[in-house]
RNA sequence: GGUGCCGUAGACAAAAUGGUAAAGUCACCUGUCUUUCAAGCAGGAAAUUGCGGGUUCGAUCCCCGUCGGCACUGCCA
């Protein structure tokens, strides 16, 4: 049998990644045990759902590796299976019309929780009588179409992530709706509904593993029902645990970001957040390395080894992990990424005809970035054009000797063309030598001059960069004025 | 209110068919390298396995109870 599997996000927001971490749960499965990858996009919801939602969906798949075998398929573009299958359930008496208002309905709530009871559907028109119904339809009323569940049913399946689940059908609510009152008069019906629009779905798709939220549990027992009812084939089910805010509450909309858009604008990798998001819930089987790509996983990956307790999502680790990709990219590919950020921050870098430099850059300040966002702020001092001095790194300037020293530098650079490293490194050596004082001291005095500040990266490569720049020799001059004109 | 699930260090978590001092990763701290920061490397600290009781020679793992957290409880998905 191979294995299908599926992930069924509804376009009614951007992909959001709880709906991703599903899907890379899906794709692992999938691909380790050979099988099928399906996408099929839940528009049954035709208020809310939202054409540019899909292409979010699938670009932000796409761009997280999770390639999709078949699909994208379109619930609005399969109603008639869906009719078909409510139609079945009609005729077999197995679902009937309700004619109750949704005033009616929440009354009837209101009414059940004043009294301390669950809130459930109390079957009410179950059994109309024909005068009962037409009475209705005079009115006007617009029935919704109800699937029986009978309170004595015990429902149960063998979960693959939590072992035996058993429920009772009198916990689900009451016989529940499957599709909605017709808007035009001339239907039997109206839009079908999730779970049985998802039943006929992963029947007719010969979905095999439907691996969801732990929030869809109760939706499993549903549609177990349902399964039977239509004389379907039910499917293996694995719920995986959901991921939590700080506060150990479901991770959703109001904790701010949540859409996969959201990770990859504040510069988080595509592959540090599929390698993060298959840690939320899953461990490696001799889990000491926990950076991997995602065929690495897929390789390993099992639902037995999916987690029962909900993950807390932990922004530091996330960093982490995108900072061992960022780190572990070669600067020439990084330096791609990068160019957008710098010039969202207003520099104008252009990566055409300033490669060499922007590239040796990148090397320079690659292993202090964390997000591709940090970008801008790591290189800001060789980038811009002018430069503010640091409270330390004026005092470090006024220090007796330093004009000097910095003098002699400036005078150094005016004979070479075209500084090297070995060039760079020589004239600290001679300065130092001259000035009869410490080789940090230089170091230290060079640094204030030309970044005005007293910490960053390798002081011979930015002073390289620079210079390449011709920006070495205003820095020089510009600090000397400064050094003087602190000291008077 | 009902139902279900979960509860190992700040976070993610491993392991034991019940058996010697409870993995690993992040965060934190220290050292090292360096002109400095970061990165890297090395090391450290941090858990009476939610609490109470029971079974047992022995439980964190089994049983009972309890507390807490979360999810679900829609003509949304």
């Amino acid at each position: 049998m191979t294995v299908r599997v599926r992930i069924a996000p509804s376009p009614t927001g951007n992909l959001h990644i709880g709906t991703a971490r599903t899907a890379v749960f899906n794709w692992l499965f999938a691909r380790h045990q050979g099988g099928k990858f399906i996408l099929r996009i839940e528009d049954t919801d035709t208020e809310r759902s939202r054409p540019e939602y899909t292409e979010n969906i699938k670009s932000g798949l796409t761009w997280l590796g999770l390639n999709w075998d078949e699909g994208p398929f379109f619930q609005t573009n399969r109603l008639d299976l869906y009719k078909k299958a409510i139609q079945q359930l009609l005729d077999k008496g197995l679902a009937y019309r309700c004619y109750c208002t949704s005033e009616e309905l929440e009354q009837m709530r209101e009414a059940q929780k004043a009294r301390k009871q669950a809130p459930r559907y109390d079957n009410r028109h179950r059994n109309l009588t024909e005068e009962e119904k037409a009475a209705f339809v005079a009115e006007g009323r617009r029935p919704v179409i109800r699937f029986k569940i009978e309170d004595e049913r015990l429902i149960e399946w063998n979960d693959l992530v939590r072992g035996k689940v058993t429920w009772k059908a009198s916990d689900l609510g009451g016989d529940m709706v499957i599709a909605r009152a017709a808007e035009n008069p001339e239907a039997e019906f109206g839009q079908p509904l999730y779970n049985l629009a998802v039943v006929v779905d992963d029947t007719d798709m010969g979905i095999t593993h439907v691996v969801r939220g732990e929030d869809h549990i109760a939706n499993t027992a549903k549609q177990i029902l349902l399964y039977e009812a239509l004389g379907a084939k039910v499917p293996e089910f694995a719920h995986t645990p959901l991921i939590l805010n700080e506060k150990g509450q479901k991770l959703s909309k109001r904790d701010g970001v949540t859409s996969i858009d959201d990770f990859k604008e504040m510069g988080f990798l595509p592959e540090a957040m599929a390698n993060y998001m298959s840690l939320l819930g899953w461990t490696p089987p001799d889990s000491t390395e926990e950076i991997f790509t995602l065929s690495q996983a897929a390789e390993k990956f099992d639902l037995d080894r999916v987690n029962k307790a909900g993950a807390k999502f932990d922004w530091a680790k996330l960093d982490w992990i995108n900072s061992q990709y960022i780190h572990n990219m070669p600067a020439d590919k990084l330096v791609e990424l990068l160019v957008p950020y710098w010039q969202k921050a207003g520099y104008k870098v252009d990566l055409e005809s300033d490669r060499p430099w922007l590239e040796t850059l990148t090397a320079l300040i690659g292993p202090s970035l964390t997000r591709l966002s940090d970008a801008p702020k790591e290189s800001r001092l060789l980038l811009g054009e002018s430069l503010e001095y640091s409270e330390d790194a004026i005092e470090q300037l006024q220090k007796e000797g330093v004009g000097e020293i910095l003098t002699s530098i400036k005078e150094a650079i005016e004979s070479y063309s075209q500084l090297t490293q070995d060039d760079a490194k020589d004239i600290v050596k001679k300065v130092t030598k001259q000035a009869k004082v410490k080789k940090g001291l230089v170091m230290r005095s060079l640094r204030a001059a030309l970044m005005g500040e007293l910490q960053g990266p390798d002081l011979i490569q930015s002073w390289l960069l620079l210079s390449q720049k011709g920006l070495d020799k205003v820095r020089l001059q510009q600090s000397l004025e400064q050094s003087m004109t602190s000291e008077s």
